[in-house]
RNA sequence: UCAGACGGCCGGGCGGUCGCGGCCCUUCGGGGUCGAGGAAAGUCCGGGCUCCACGACGACAUGGCGGUGGGUAACGCCCACCGGGGGUGACCCCAGGGAUAGCGCCACAGAGAGCAGACCGCCCUUUUCCGCAAAGGCUUCGCAGGGCUCGCCCUCCGAAGCAGAGCGAAGGAGGGUAAGGGUGAAAGGGUGGGGUAAGAGCCCACCGGGCCGCUGGCGACAGGGGCCGCAUGGCAAGCCCCGCCAGGAGCAAGACCGAAUAGGGAUCCCGCGCGCUCGCAAGAGGGCAGGGCCGUCGCCGGCCCAGGGGUCCGGGUAGGUCGCGAGAACCGGCCGGCAACGGCCGGUCCAGAGGAAUGACCGCCGCGUCUCCGCAAGGAGGCGGCACAGAACCCGGCUUACAGGCCGUCUGAUCUC
């Protein structure tokens, strides 16, 4: 099976969907899972970063490294036709990079344990 | 060499493997190219741009600005100069218009603080008391001489005492004095001399100040002259006065396109008939007839409808496109100007934007720091060490933040020659 295409959130009201769907918090980052029920195999994902984190430089540069991560993990461990959002925690931009790794792939494979993705042709 | 003043600049570099955003090309595999800052920040000023308002004007209110002359699209910015203050100096600092337009305030301290003021001190007059006391005087006594009416008188000298002009000290009363002490942010020009009872611009010299000409300068001002002895302070970041500048909102400005759904309007087609019950009414219920759908075309049965359907127009939401980067641009040269800056010539194209593009891992080098080895030069290793910080319509400024480092000019010391 041909991997799904991954793009980006971009609008706030797809982020508005994502925070009522469940979410897992693991280390530097906290993961949300939507199923979005369409017919759509394609995976989405967004990133958020709040001021709590810093300033923009700090925002920034989390945002990155979440997003090469989500880069990495979600190949493997995403599930066809759900949107994700990660949003950073205060040690995102300290945490050693393949902690940081280990924290998006296991919210990842509790939040597909949890709740069994609809079956999708 | 050491201290310091001012101005300018950099703010990690090279490489590898995966990646990211815009644009272009593509044989759809990919390829090419560009891709954060000096502050992108704070959003404090000034503009461009856009919409709204508007008589293109004036007045008032409010807010801002405030030495002069330049620069600029403009500014509260920049440059040069002036004045004042600070520093040995290079240089630095100044909210730097008006205090005889008016109002107000000047706390505390202090005797007195805005038509000043006598606490201490100084001086004069007077008075009380005390001390000292010249020349001379008076009283008493002694001694000597002389006279005579024999008891006194006169003279010289000595002793004691008294009064005493005057001097000194203390106190009281009246007055003079702003030089001194003390208070204060500030005490009604300063310093020196004369003068005086003591003092005082009372007088004089210099400095300061005011007024009026002159000279230089575009000007702020400066220089010098004459006159005036000259009480009349500070605060205008208290109100105020004067001059100058400002219509309001902001790219979520604004322009265009515009789905689904639900409203609105126009028009066309079909239907919109009868009676009953409940209800004040709006309306509700069900019957016959009508229309639609389904079962089998119809009869018949079920369900649904009091309206249904079509076309067009308009507002408008999600969303999309534009606004949106070739400009008060940058680089180099020449010219003008002390400079800010301006002009000309040549060259370059240089991010774009949306939930927002620069990251992850690694190697080498640089810098910093720590540990160890070494007499030293140096070497080895560790670091989760390498600033402040991320364009969001765009410019010009200001302000604030910033590890470390580089360059230039200048000043004051010191050393060598």
């Amino acid at each position: 099976m041909d991997t799904p295409p991954i793009t980006r959130l971009t609008k706030r009201s797809e982020f508005l969907a994502c925070a009522q769907a469940p979410s897992c918090a693991k280390g530097a980052v906290v993961v949300q899972a939507r199923a979005r029920g369409d017919d759509d195999p394609a995976v989405r994902v967004g990133f958020t970063a709040t001021k709590r984190i810093g300033g923009a430089v700090q925002r920034n540069r989390a945002k990155r490294r979440m997003r090469e991560a989500a880069r990495r993990v979600l190949p493997d461990h995403a599930r066809p036709g759900h949107d994700y959002v990660l949003i950073a925690r205060g040690g995102v931009i300290t945490r050693p990079w393949d902690r940081l790794l280990d924290d998006v792939k296991t919210a990842l494979v509790r939040l597909a344990a949890d709740r069994p993705a609809p079956q999708i042709r």
